[in-house]
DNA sequence: CGCCCGCTAACCCGATAGGGTGATGGTTGA
DNA sequence: TCAACCATCACCCTATCGGGTTAGCGGGCG
């Protein structure tokens, strides 16, 4: 799953003494923070220094610190981990970030890789994995983790919605009717039926609802952004 | 938030010195039982005294250390929290056990307290709060933070989803018609339909998507579930 | 330059969803 | 014992959904 680790953490044990991977943590939680930083502060050959707890911290404390690598959380509150990961990368294009997430959901792991994350690991890691990913990356090695690279190779061949499209299955979760999301996007009802075959046909469900399960599983929409919706009902 | 904090940990402190407040820890994510572990351990008057990845570990270390107050996830694998508690609580009646949790689902934190959780903590949670919330359980009190209380109440009016109401919104979110759905449970299309109604009544939703989506934001299903249901599409 | 693709739109039509009404039997608890 | 609730089933009816077909328009690509 990670090749040559061994010999990697050998050669980064024997240059670290004179030059630690700086580490920057970025996660929301509290908790999974302490733990890194547990984690971090035990190993000889990196140092963490500095902590954000939401995408504008991040940036700021990326300007600031210069780590070598960054892990970043994507649900985070005021700005998310991949639009933090996209503003930084801009600015720095050598920075070697990590994303973290509690899910597997391919599209969330296909949009991180996208905005140039070097790595992505899932929550439930262990120690090991976090270590190893950190090192890889310190390296200028891309590592993603068999479990995610075989949920993005699953659903390679199927194309991804469009834009139109996630707007509109954003509006089904919310439990809008076609003409309803019609008349909000200013179209046509006839024409979010189009958008409804299309995303029946790309995400391979039976019906809207199916749809709608199908997509959160996959990171395509997420809840939390479906309930300030119309609102009317 | 946590009335008399203050004077509760003071108490504990002058205690603490003779016999620690042991605790175990119960969660799939081994990073955040890292900082959970790193919290606890740099305290005086507690200490702990396990730690287990799901619920089948949970019960069999509750049974061995007999710890004061147990930490539990709820979302694990082989078997979840609720469950666990429930094992536990139903062979040690006196066991104080503080459900954690990623969601503010209510259906959740309901379940949790019927099972006998004596606190509710979000994942999101301080290390302040968790530390007050460990000395509050271990004296006998209940603990609820003001979020999941609030949550709580806004649904209390509500009555709860029925057994076979679950049953039948399960099989929604999988995609199944109506009569599918009657199908695989044995019953008529008519009486799914009857359900239907009751669920849309119920969760104040209108239609089946949005349905399925305001019961997985309030963690009465789980989209996990849902996956591996009929299959045959 | 054509070709593909996304967004737009309209039509037909059968299948499904969801509201209304009414009815039966079992369980639970005041 | 009676009320409340759950689960079951049936019929009617309208709105909505989802499949099939056709088609104009604009942008990117070989």
């Amino acid at each position: 799953m990670l090749p040559g680790s061994g010999t990697t953490s050998e050669n980064a044990m024997t240059t670290a003494q004179k030059t630690p991977i700086t580490v920057l943590s970025v996660d929301d939680h509290p908790m999974l923070r302490e733990g890194i930083a547990s984690v971090i502060g035990a190993e000889e050959d990196m140092r963490l220094v500095g902590e954000a707890c939401n995408g504008l911290q991040a940036i700021e404390c990326y300007r600031r610190l210069r780590p070598d690598v960054t892990l970043m959380d994507i649900q985070m509150p005021d700005m998310n981990g991949i639009d933090a990961t996209i503003a930084i990368r801009a600015e720095f294009p050598d920075a070697r970030i990590v994303v973290l997430t509690t899910y597997e959901g391919d599209a969330l792991a296909r949009r991180a890789i996208a905005a140039g994350a070097a790595g992505y690991l899932l929550k439930s890691m262990l120690r090991k994995e976090l270590l190893a990913t950190v090192r890889n990356v310190h390296e200028g090695r891309r590592c993603i983790p068999a479990a995610v690279a075989n949920g993005i190779a699953q659903h390679w061949h199927e194309s991804a919605l469009s834009k139109r499209e996630v707007e509109v299955l954003q509006l089904v979760a919310a439990g809008q009717s076609n003409k309803r999301i019609g008349m909000h996007l200013a179209i046509s009802e006839e024409t979010v039926k189009v958008h409804m075959k299309s995303i029946l046909a790309k995400l391979n469900a039976s019906d809207r609802t199916h749809a709608v399960t199908r997509a959160i599983e996959r990171g395509i929409i997420d809840l939390h952004a479906c309930g300030q919706v119309g609102g009317s009902y």
